[in-house]
DNA sequence: CAGAATCCAAAATGATACTG
DNA sequence: CAGTATCATTTTGGATTCTG
């Protein structure tokens, strides 16, 4: 019978933390996800809007990392069928979920930065 | 006299909710700085414990991320005059400052990865 | 307008052999 | 034991040009 701090238990419990991490990283961890999503937190943007919002961002950039939001589920994307073409991007319920986190990461990185 | 919620001050809002995303991110965001700021949870290790603690890091990785965590207070490594050498690793305070986080990223992810 | 495609530079990570 | 040094590879980001 295992003692409940073995050393096998503390490395499934951390492990369980672990992929965890990383999962939640691979989601917002991109360089202009953060962004992205703290942009949408308005409402629904135009992809122009967005460009304008997020200063520095290449249009490669910008389009991978909506991609990928996308099909983690955060960001929902919507083409509207006239000319010229209009695509617009909105937060998913998902997407929301992520408030809390991203502001506790901000809270923790603005209160220990220097300068 | 600006409105409260004028396109400016929220760019502000938004500019230091960023800033401070990316100082942490830039700060436990390491490929293995989550698996050493857990593994020293448990107490002050030695560099071959945690190299046992965290299967699949390179030498060249364990040290590499060390240093920054060291460079960026949250670890401290002391040095053991001794042959053959120890050096231990442990967090500061300020590395411990970080478990609230680590522990909501980690079950924000747990709990909205599939599978 | 909203991107796709292509090419390239830089950064992060990894494998491995060697050393005080 | 606790690294360092070197080289290779992968990942990531950016500039630019083109298109339905």
């Amino acid at each position: 019978m295992r003692k409940a701090n073995s050393t096998n238990s503390i490395n499934e419990t951390r492990l369980h933390l672990l992929c965890g991490m990383s999962h939640a990283l691979s989601v917002i961890g991109g360089r202009w996800k953060a962004s992205i999503l703290f942009s949408l937190t308005d409402g629904r943007k135009r992809y122009s809007e967005l460009r304008k919002d997020i200063p520095g961002v290449s249009e490669r950039m910008l389009v991978a990392q909506l991609r990928e939001l996308e099909a983690d589920g955060l960001v929902e994307r919507t083409v509207f069928p006239e000319v010229p073409p209009r695509v617009e991007y909105a937060l998913t319920d998902f997407g929301r979920s992520t408030q809390p986190m991203l502001r506790e990461i901000s809270a923790w990185g603005a209160k220990h930065r220097k300068g």
